[in-house]
DNA sequence: CTCTACCTCGCTATTTATGGGGAGTTGCAT
DNA sequence: ATGCAACTCCCCATAAATAGCGAGGTAGAG
């Protein structure tokens, strides 16, 4: 039984398209006896991008009414670390319990068990089981399972950043250490008179290395070099 | 053999503090016969928070010549999804050489593997194992354990944003839309009539919420806020 | 030895951003 | 219904960033 898991993975290792991932994602679900499995990424302006077996009339639904702005499971995700169980969420909200109503009603379960996961660059997804089950069964299932299904969030994830490749293009300008040092101060807030103080040169200096990161990165402007700097880790706030 | 791993993720479970983590992290240095595990996060302000085995020195030593900022470990696993044999990183540039030479004077073994780990919130950290082997030895060892050191690396990281509260809630200010839209023009590289004219709204507006923005993530000035956004993760290039 | 990249400093003029004021609407929640 | 937070618009004065012109010294690579 184990061994079909392995299986599995392996399909998934050797995943070359979307289509693949949705096959692997239907079979998961008959390996675990449950009644969805998706795996999606969610960017931050709220798009979508990922497979899954719910039904075309669900996905939909969810992205017609909006519900990725109220979704609890998105939002509970967000702030966590850990995977979560749907029913440990705050569903306090009137909209958040129509849209489960409404979840219900499409075909989905009682249960569900989601994963969240982040790349560099802010990348952020989610896997999800969701079934039909008591409580108490579904914790055990949570129990049992986690460690598995983290892996196989992660196999997930990975292809997804590799059919998107996703920040792995290597193409990073390489600054000076100088040019490096004036971006950090930068994006620590200081202001040129403050970080030509701190690195000891005339703030004309600083100047020429701004404009030649800015050269480098590509980049319109000063807050965009820095935001550029950031998002390909060549500095660290 | 297997139990005694089980036992080590049971007491990391239990950890109560970093002296905890402290000792784990030395059992499983024993349990896996390598030279050093580390568990560290980088946070926002790029101080080092952690726990590991190096040596004082060598720590010390790190900090003290700023290899965070030339390390090709710290810059290759940001800029990754998945776990990173050392061997397989990037040393072409003389400093990070010399850095690494300098490691090997301070005890470090000639194999490293590490695992990098995201939180809520921009967290980052890594977990990492050091070891003396041949380099075929070290992709056995690798291939063998990753899932088993991934689980590991995510209880740490779970453990240490338990300690600090990191992203559970809080000190991660939320913007409003239009705030998080202005932010996003700018990390762009937008100047601010061309967001103004992005977002459908007069200049003057917009330098509404890019105050109110600044405000909230108290920020020093417009690149430092957008700087915030970014590593915090709340919007993305 | 030459060439390139890096580090350092100066000037002027123009464009852009920032920091204070206010003021009115909408919408959601208590 | 009252209040709060978000959204939208406006003016003015000052501070800061950008764009253009320079120059010279040092270290490493070919």
């Amino acid at each position: 039984m184990k061994n079909r898991l392995e299986d599995l993975l392996s399909t998934l290792q050797a995943a070359a398209t979307l289509e693949d991932l949705q096959t692997v994602l239907e079979e998961l679900r008959d390996y675990y006896k449950v009644e969805h499995t998706v795996y999606h990424w969610v960017n931050s302006v709220g798009e979508r991008y990922g497979a899954g077996t719910y039904s075309a009339e669900w996905v939909d639904r969810y992205l017609e009414k909006d519900y990725l702005r109220l979704d609890p499971v998105i939002f509970g995700c967000f702030q966590r670390f850990t995977p979560v169980s749907w029913k440990s969420l705050d569903w306090s909200s009137k909209p958040a319990r129509e849209m489960w109503q409404d979840a219900i009603d499409h075909g989905l379960g009682n249960q569900g068990f989601t994963i969240p996961i982040r790349g560099p660059n802010g990348q952020f997804a989610l896997f999800t089981m969701n079934a039909t089950a008591a409580d108490e069964d579904w914790d055990h299932f949570i129990d049992e399972n986690t460690r598995d299904l983290m892996i196989i969030a992660h196999e997930f994830n990975k292809k997804a950043l590799e059919f998107e490749q996703w920040g792995e293009d290597g193409n990073v300008p390489a600054l000076s250490p100088r040019e490096l040092a004036s971006m950090s101060c930068l994006a620590k807030g200081m202001s040129r008179a403050q970080a030509a103080a701190e690195l000891n040169i005339s703030e004309h200096t600083l100047r020429v290395y701004i404009e030649s990161a800015r050269h480098k990165l590509g980049a319109m402007n000063t807050t965009h070099a820095v935001a550029r700097a950031l998002s390909t880790g060549i500095i660290i706030i």
